[in-house]
DNA sequence: ATAATAAATGAATGACCATTCATTTTATGG
DNA sequence: CCATAAAATGAATGGTCATTCATTTATTAT
């Protein structure tokens, strides 16, 4: 039992790959239904399976819910942990590439962007769910935030003030998300893209072009 | 019946006030529970009133759901309407005007806050919700871009472009309304309305201070 | 006062839905 | 190939909740 991890089992998928495609059930049903609509039925049909798998899989409902919200921030959390810890960039490639990512194809999903401000909507009621959306929050403004500083000393701004300059630059992209979910048919994602490069030349002239 | 319009009534309250009411219970209890987990039975017990209250004066809960949203868009929308059309206002005084009534107790009030997001989240979903917002969405846009046409004109700010300027400090403005209800700890509406500013500072710096 | 009308009540109804669990299916070790 | 265990199923269960409506209460007109 504890004796050899899985070699190729052939079981049809392990548990783990359940609980995966589980939560990808959950994604796209929460964004096509709402968080105050969706069922059980609803993530099961979408997944082709049965009736209770969840609850094998999950216990419940909520632990699903909350295990899908986490699945999102940690994607997103290791997505921007890896351009952070990459040796090969200078720091103004750094933070270009932060911003590439908060709007490529992998975060401006309007399905997850649905997802996250369902949960976003539910954080006052839900401590669990602010729990896990603080957490992976301050863990990214405390990253982003140093990149600012160092490009500060770097290039010579003196004006700069990094820690406003994080706050300023994390709200704006939160709002551009905002647009990108609620008006489809509006902004388009290189839009918000030049936007926030917009917001960042006035901090780093020298730097990054609006 | 049609003769005569209610003359100080002496009924308990009128039925626009009984609604009214039930408005406001909505928003506290959407605040306290999520809108996922919103009952009648929540809003009524609020209200002081009695089950069947919703379905005589609203028809259904979904009803009474999207007359709340319309409630929050039209009192916020009618704030920004009064200070647009103040003539005693110049064009940078509205502007002012503009970011000091978003950051104020009226609308930075974590109820209605969490009850926006809440709404927000299940537009993807709901078309009448994403409605009710886009309307208003574009309505302020379009006086708020005309705002800063008009002082780029005034103040010769070459290099402004008023319809970005307007699309970034609306995003901004979302974004930092969403840090003060999931992180009421941290920013407070004070400092919101300073990041708001220190980005105006960046495009119109003869008119506001950072 | 009294009748007529409108507003409000709250117990009863029925639909919906998360969860359970006895049964079936599938995989693995001997 | 059989026995054992793990995974999956889906019908049945019970609880929750929006909605209804017969009845009660309050208001106005006569």
């Amino acid at each position: 039992m504890a004796a050899e991890k899985p070699p190729a089992s052939k079981r049809s998928v392990s548990p783990q790959a359940r609980r995966h495609q589980l939560i990808m059930a959950t994604i796209k049903c929460i964004a096509q239904k709402g968080l105050s609509a969706v069922t059980m039925a609803d993530i099961t049909t979408e997944a082709g399976l049965s009736q209770g798998i969840v609850n094998l899989h999950f216990q419940s409902k909520e632990k699903l819910l909350i295990e899908t919200l986490r699945y999102i921030s940690d994607e997103y959390r290791s997505g921007l942990d890896n351009i952070f810890h990459d040796s090969k960039k200078t720091t103004a490639e750094k933070i270009t590439a932060h911003i590439r990512y908060d709007f490529s194809r992998t975060i401006v999903d309007r399905n997850k962007l649905a997802v996250w401000f369902a949960f976003w909507g539910e954080t006052k009621s839900r401590p669990t769910y602010l729990a896990i959306c603080a957490d992976y929050m301050a863990d990214i403004a405390s990253n982003l935030t140093q990149l600012f500083a160092q490009l500060k000393t770097d290039g010579n701004y003196a004006n700069v003030d990094p820690e406003l300059t994080c706050i300023c630059y994390t709200a704006l992209a939160d709002g551009l998300w905002l647009d990108l979910l609620v008006t489809p048919k509006g902004l388009k994602p290189k839009q918000a893209y030049n936007v926030a490069m917009h917001y960042l030349a006035t901090q780093f002239s020298d730097h990054f072009q609006a």
